[in-house]
DNA sequence: AACAATAATGTTACATTATAACATTACATA
DNA sequence: TATGTAATGTTATAATGTAACATTATTGTT
């Protein structure tokens, strides 16, 4: 009698590579959609100024970054400045909405903030857009090597560049 | 009849954590005799500036900042600007001599420039030093899930955080 | 040796990314 | 309403990184 473990694991497409076109207004509205319901359950505040943010990062599926926003922020909302930005991005980072690409020193929105979760990034270099998985096979591998030598972790970032298959097959 | 493709594998330990102490005058100087070698086979100048900045950033095993480099570089060179530090080190990463650390906009000396490979680092919270694999499983692994989706890798990026071995050990 | 071509470094200025510190305003709740 | 806390406004500055051009050092050629 055997178990299958692997089929207890959980791998999740967070955000895949989105077709070139795609009504992305949809994404957008989910999106807020699901912060709005994870700021009630949890008694937080999804401001206007971080719902706009929000709103902001998920323009597409590339990574913004941070004085981006804030000149968007600026053509309704003359009074921000830096810490306007960097103050919303900290609090939907907290909470999961979005996520830094460390590499890029840039910010994509999650499509699960729903739980905490591993994160693996693989950014297209020609179309720059991202997708985004919750791997439990490359997390727990991770997991186990480092166990080897006695490693806890805490925080756990991988970020893969390439080329996406679309931007490959229109390279043809 | 079975092949353990596993013992092909390429799984190596770049660099370990190291033990507090530890005679680190040895890493500096098998470091920059591994510098000195690898370029001269290739027809490279390791300039006196490039080895300074190649010193300083083995002067630990944890990453150093590329100002700290430079503060330290004008001690004895006064005309050091961030060019000066800049240049060098990417000189040093082009040749695998050192590593970036994107997470902490910081940078690690490389235990084996010999050739190209995989990078996983490992940083402990407590101490702040890294410990650099080259594990083909992991690189394997998210080499394959990439492949399900079409995505071709230029480049992995795995940095890790937690506590190692000797900090959880020495905080019991 | 003299010369030209290239590589490395010097120098100044600036661009980008991010935070500190304190004032003000909005919100919750007692 | 009073009071405390959370959020935002505001100004200044820190930290990280690059552009552009001048100068010097090195290499290879005549
Ligand atoms: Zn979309
Ligand atoms: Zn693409
Ligand atoms: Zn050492
Ligand atoms: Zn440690």
């Amino acid at each position: 009698m055997s178990v299958n473990y692997n089929s207890m694991k959980k791998n999740k497409i967070i955000n895949p590579f989105k077709p070139a076109k795609h009504k992305h207004q949809d994404c957008l509205q989910a999106a807020i959609k699901a912060a709005k319901q994870h700021c009630d359950v949890l008694g937080l505040r999804l401001t206007p100024l971080r719902q706009r943010v929000l709103e902001l990062v998920w323009q597409s599926h590339e990574p913004v970054k941070a004085y981006g926003i804030l000149d968007e922020l600026k053509q309704g909302h003359s009074s921000s400045a830096p810490p306007t930005v960097y103050r919303a991005l900290d609090f939907l980072q907290e909470q999961g909405l979005v996520h830094k690409i460390e590499s890029l020193n840039a910010y994509v929105g999650c499509g699960d903030p729903k739980e905490h979760h591993s994160s693996q990034f693989f950014i297209c270099h020609d179309c720059g857009s991202v997708a985004e998985l919750d791997d439990a096979d490359i997390s727990g591998l991770i997991q186990k090597k480092a166990s080897h030598f006695g490693f806890k972790i805490d925080n756990e970032m991988v970020e893969i560049k390439g080329h996406c298959q679309e931007c490959r097959d229109s390279r043809k």
